[in-house]
DNA sequence: AAAACTTAT
DNA sequence: ATCAATAAGTTTT
């Protein structure tokens, strides 16, 4: 360690924006040790770099775009009677209140560190180890790995400079698709319409399999997290609530290898929110959190202190979101999706800037190779085709087109992407 | 409908 | 020096 510890972040350098570097999973995820002095980290060991321009850039939009809000809060509020809007709001919270639902059991299933937990299986020398699984970017980071700060999506450089002894493992995807399918198959056995989202976490509603089984909440639980260790060597951890949103916030509170239940009252589920980073709520990202800050709620509970200023905003804050999510009253139906609920389907490749325009077009072909092969395997199809590219500034952009037939093959794929990118070259 | 923006794993 | 891939939903134009 050297004496760079005491070196303050430049002037220009927000507090929005350090926090901005530190990645977007940073915050939701439990803090490590100092979380400001990795942040700090981070930020000198992007400084200059395009991503970092292009991420301050960003972060400057948000500032004036919060600036407007509050501009237009400020209009909202004057001439307003305060009182009477808090009214209208507790109105509004009362009627939602009426639809509380507390019958259902749902559970959130989350794998520990899955990833980096398959390896651990493969190469078992690698416990207790810090490593990160990944090149590039990692996918994942060991619990060792993430005391230090190394976060998914965190790029490999800036993670070895968080953990100098970092070891970095290849990705398997097939070892983890093979440890998936075994946990699913497991957890159908406790609720046949249960919803895996993702690879590695999964909702079910566990009410009917309780009641015929005669077990409490926690008893199942306990058995399924142990049904899924025996089976696949792996740890879960679960959470135990009345609805999706709750289950899942409390499956992070006993992790890794633990479960947590709500009671499930309206006063205990009140309480538990009130002091809850909005952070933790599915759905707010690190936006929401600004714009949400920037009107002074931290909390959940500081929905409620809020309320005449949400009341008044709808458009900008969502207040039946917001209220919902104070009150811990959300969706509590557990279903899978059905195959043709699907939205979309697509490959991207990123790779190093390229000015020939012939080199390009040749990526182009590549993904719309590849894209056909997906879409073959599986019987999809679309009828709107969309190219998204990146400059070597970070910059994304979106250029669509939609026919009145369905698109498969290929050729026709690479033919409108280059339809599309054509006017793009200049 | 197209493009941008936000979130999530 | 170096910051992904994929999908879905929302908002704006």
């Amino acid at each position: 360690m050297s004496n760079d510890v005491a070196e303050p972040i430049a002037s220009q350098e927000t507090e929005s924006l350090v926090k901005r570097l530190a990645g977007p999973s940073t915050g939701k995820a439990g803090l490590a040790i100092d979380q400001t002095e990795i942040n700090r980290i981070i930020a000198k060991a992007s400084k200059g770099s395009k991503f970092y321009e292009n991420e301050k850039k960003k972060d400057k939009d948000l500032s004036e775009r919060i600036e407007k809000i509050l501009k237009q809060r400020d209009d909202a509020v004057r001439d307003v009677d305060l009182r009477s809007i808090e009214q209208a709001a507790d109105r509004f919270i009362a009627e939602l209140e009426s639809q509380r639902d507390l019958s259902q059991i749902i559970v959130h299933v989350d794998m520990d560190a899955f990833f980096a937990n398959v390896e651990l299986l493969y190469n078992p020398d690698l416990k207790g180890k810090p490593f990160g699984v990944g090149r590039g970017v990692l996918s994942t980071a060991s619990y060792e790995a993430r005391k230090y700060g190394v976060r998914s999506g965190m790029p490999g450089y800036i993670a070895k400079k968080l953990c100098p002894e970092l070891i970095f493992v290849s990705s398997h995807f097939s070892r983890y698709m093979e440890k998936s399918n075994a946990v699913m198959a497991i957890l159908r056995g406790y609720d046949p319409n249960f919803y895996a989202a993702g690879c590695d976490e999964a909702y079910l509603n566990i009410t009917a399999y309780c009641e015929s089984h005669n077990l409490t909440a926690a008893e199942c639980v306990q058995e399924m997290r142990k049904t899924v260790f025996e089976g696949t060597q792996l740890t879960a951890s679960a959470g135990i609530a009345p609805t999706k949103m709750l289950a899942k916030i409390c499956s992070d509170k006993n992790k890794p290898n633990g479960q947590f239940e709500l009671p499930f009252e309206k006063d205990a589920i009140l309480s538990f929110l009130s002091d809850l980073s909005i952070r933790k709520v599915p759905g707010v990202g690190r936006v929401n959190e600004r714009l949400l800050e920037s009107i002074g709620i931290k909390t959940c509970g500081d929905i409620f202190t809020h309320r005449a200023t949400i009341y008044l905003m709808e458009k900008q804050f969502g207040r039946q979101y917001l209220f919902r999510t104070y009150l811990g009253i959300t969706s509590n139906v557990v279903q899978p999706i059905s195959r043709d609920e699907r939205k979309s389907i697509g490959a991207e490749r990123t790779f190093s800037a390229l000015s020939d325009k012939e080199k390009i077009l040749q990526k182009l072909n590549e993904v719309a190779e590849e894209l056909e092969k997906d879409m073959k395997q599986n019987g999809w199809t679309g009828r709107t085709v969309t190219l998204k590219f990146k400059l070597d500034t970070f910059q994304v952009f979106t250029r669509a087109k939609t026919f009145d037939r369905w698109i498969t093959k290929k050729e026709e794929l690479y033919a409108t992407g280059k339809e599309l990118l054509t006017p793009e070259f200049h």
